[in-house]
DNA sequence: TTGATACTAGACAGACCTGTCTGTTAAAGT
DNA sequence: ACTTTAACAGACAGGTCTGTCTAGTATCAA
């Protein structure tokens, strides 16, 4: 342990790289650090089986470390479903993007580029589920769960309108209940083709509402 | 507190009812009111959440009797699971039965019957995802779950070759998705009428696959 | 009356959890 | 050279959890 950093007393003051961290990079560092060790653990285990002192262990970082970057485990559970949210909706809008061309090929899209998670094999099902299921009356928790809906909803709606749809909120709510339901199958029940299921149902939507 | 029977030295041999309780009866009297209460705190507040001396106090039961009738906290989960699978599959029998005639209408029936769980003020999505979401690597979760996901693949698979439908386990897989959607949008959206945009999916399905 | 059974209340051990605090080390800025 | 910042390791307090154990009580059967 204690890997001893080579001693370049070279005072590197450049700005953009980083061959000497200075405070505000390693504080940064080790938030990264805990981030992902909360992301690992709390995804894999739930957030109520796994206390701080695993979260600290596995992100290699001090206790104090944790609680100043974060405040308390509450903070911790926050940031942590903030990252899952954000990194789930830039993935989709970047390969929406990437993939397809109109609004009717992204609504059902959708379904391809969710079916691409099941096949890691730490899939372990949509973790806002997990969190609410785990963790309920927690602030944090009943938060970022709002927005994760909100924020799946108005995916489908924005693109259900695009595409001219007749009915474009009920074609939203339809493609909604699909992705859930694609999800829990996925993760229930092993099903790693649950997306192509999926998709079928909502082609079949998609075309019915704007035909 | 303590209600004092009423001390009808009488020995009251008859074995129908219940003028005395024997020790047999008052055992499975307080195994019933803790799977009861068991049912209530677990599915509220998540099984990690709840202690076992919630369960204890709210049951009115002292702590040896929990041991004693479900060995340890693993037991009294495996039973509080199994009772909610027989209440859900029972149920579902018993109002497919007294609702529809054929088995076109109970492939969408389910999902009415589904529904009127949605208004319930304590529903609070399936206890079994639930289950798998707060404490996963439990046997009692993974054995149950197992079995509560076979029963459900089996209810719409059964009912799918007996409407004669031209795929059955592709339909079948179709309605498990929507089934398990619509539970996650009543539960995370409050969206009570879920089971309505599921029921409409399902009609379109069913229709075109026995066509 | 006596013995067996099954509940009651509650203390207890041992583990774990969150959050705080002390003291130390290493580097940056001045 | 000196100060400031922020990480480190780890002890600690106060609480909660599961599961065991001791004792006392009430009923039934013989």
């Amino acid at each position: 342990m204690a890997p001893k950093a080579p001693t370049t007393t070279k005072s590197s003051t450049a700005k953009t790289a980083t061959p000497n961290p200075s405070p505000k990079e390693r504080s940064a560092a080790a938030k990264a650090r805990l981030l992902a060790a909360a992301n690992e653990l709390f995804y894999a285990e739930g957030i109520q089986g796994v206390g701080i002192d695993r979260v600290i262990e596995h992100a290699g970082v001090a206790k104090a470390t944790l609680y100043s970057a974060f405040g308390n485990k509450e903070g911790l559970i926050r940031a942590y479903l903030q990252a899952r949210h954000d990194a789930t909706s830039e993935r989709m809008a970047k390969e929406l993007a990437e993939r397809y061309e109109t609004a009717k090929e992204r609504l059902v899209g959708v379904f391809e580029v969710q079916g691409l998670s099941f096949t890691d094999p730490s899939f372990r099902g949509c973790a806002f589920i997990g969190a609410n299921a785990d963790a309920p009356n927690i602030p944090a928790v009943e938060e970022s769960s709002h927005n994760y809906r909100a924020w799946l909803h108005a995916l489908f709606l924005d693109l259900a309108v695009e595409a001219g749809a007749k009915d474009p909120v009920l074609l939203a709510q339809q493609l909604v209940l699909l992705y859930d339901g694609s999800g829990i199958s996925a993760w229930l029940d092993k099903d790693k083709a649950a997306d192509n299921t999926a998709r079928t149902v909502a082609a079949a939507l998609v075309d019915a509402a704007t035909s």
